[in-house]
DNA sequence: TTCTAATGTAATTCT
DNA sequence: AGAATTACATTAGT
């Protein structure tokens, strides 16, 4: 990892984003300052009807009868988007909390949605209680499990292999002697 | 994260792993304990042909004529297998340190990949000029991705999603107003 | 509110 | 040098 720091002052990042916040909500055209126009990807794989990425949990689009795979593939940069993510956004956060009084919470949700600074962050993976019960057999035995192990088990499980990265059980190493001598009996 | 500590004394690991060590070099027999008899996961999905997992690099058993979906699909934990993953190990340290004076580098390779604390490793990526110069474009926009960014560049770029994290390049909150305002001109 | 998944960050290990 | 991992703190979803 680099060395170098990647946190400006929060104050310092505080007043930029309100200058952004105070200079955005004037403006309503959307933005079409894509990924590809700053990577210059559009003109490789034009034919291929690329797949779409695995996001079952968008729903943004799927509900108002609009191009479903025209939001999910293109406008991924946008000024509307999420394109940072902060913990201090004052003017959108006295809005959260006066939606919060006068809404319902469907549309509490659909709301907070709307807002940059909840999105971005992928959805929590509710696991099942058989997912819990397997990955903490395997935790038991062993806390670190290598890339076959996790892949495996996220093949097993059903579960994306990257979702199977902390330890959710304390483990000690006598387990691990004890499934040892389980498997060679002496 | 539980808040129980996951780490055993270093001492105390050291020397269980030096019992386990001399208990299991007295024995090769093949170890059947698979993940699927520790979670019981053998009775569901059994008429259904799973998927392999995405592990181009794995070539343990492909250069052998071996049948290479019975390795891939079902051995993970095994006792010679990639257990654990713990920093020390005296015997075997000193077995690669002998190791590596009198093989050949290929030696020393293969020598290395089959003791356990050298395998379980996702094998590093290399990162192709474009690649890197993608992401550096899209982390100087924005230090922080969501999970549609996220996942865009990991489809754009062909990489997995979850290599897409760490910050490649620290960059300042002036670069990101300046490209709103290159977006929004006022 | 509690629990915990997702994330941020630094330190470390290994390629 | 830098990718993969571990550890730990923090944020936020249910």
């Amino acid at each position: 990892m680099a060395s170098t720091s990647l946190c400006a002052s929060d104050t310092a990042v505080s007043q930029n984003l309100q200058k952004v916040s105070s200079f955005v909500e004037t403006k309503t055209t959307h933005c079409s300052f894509s990924i590809e126009s700053i990577l210059g990807l559009e003109q490789k794989k034009d034919g291929i009807p690329v797949a779409k990425p695995h996001r079952p949990w968008m729903d943004t689009c799927n509900n108002l009868g609009e191009d479903t795979s025209q939001c999910l593939q293109t406008p991924v940069i946008s000024c509307e988007g999420p394109l940072f993510h902060v913990n201090s956004y004052p003017m959108l956060e006295e809005r959260v909390l006066k939606c919060e009084k006068y809404f319902s919470a469907t549309e509490r949700l659909s709301y907070k949605r709307e807002l940059s600074w909840y999105r971005g962050r992928r959805p929590r993976t509710a696991f099942t209680r058989n997912q819990i019960e397997a990955l903490e057999n395997v935790f038991r035995v062993n806390s670190y499990p290598g890339i076959d192990v996790r892949e495996e088990l996220a093949h097993k499980l059903e579960l994306d292999e990257d979702r199977i990265q902390s330890p959710l059980l304390s483990g000690t190493d006598m387990t691990f002697i004890a499934v040892i001598l389980q498997c060679h009996p002496p």
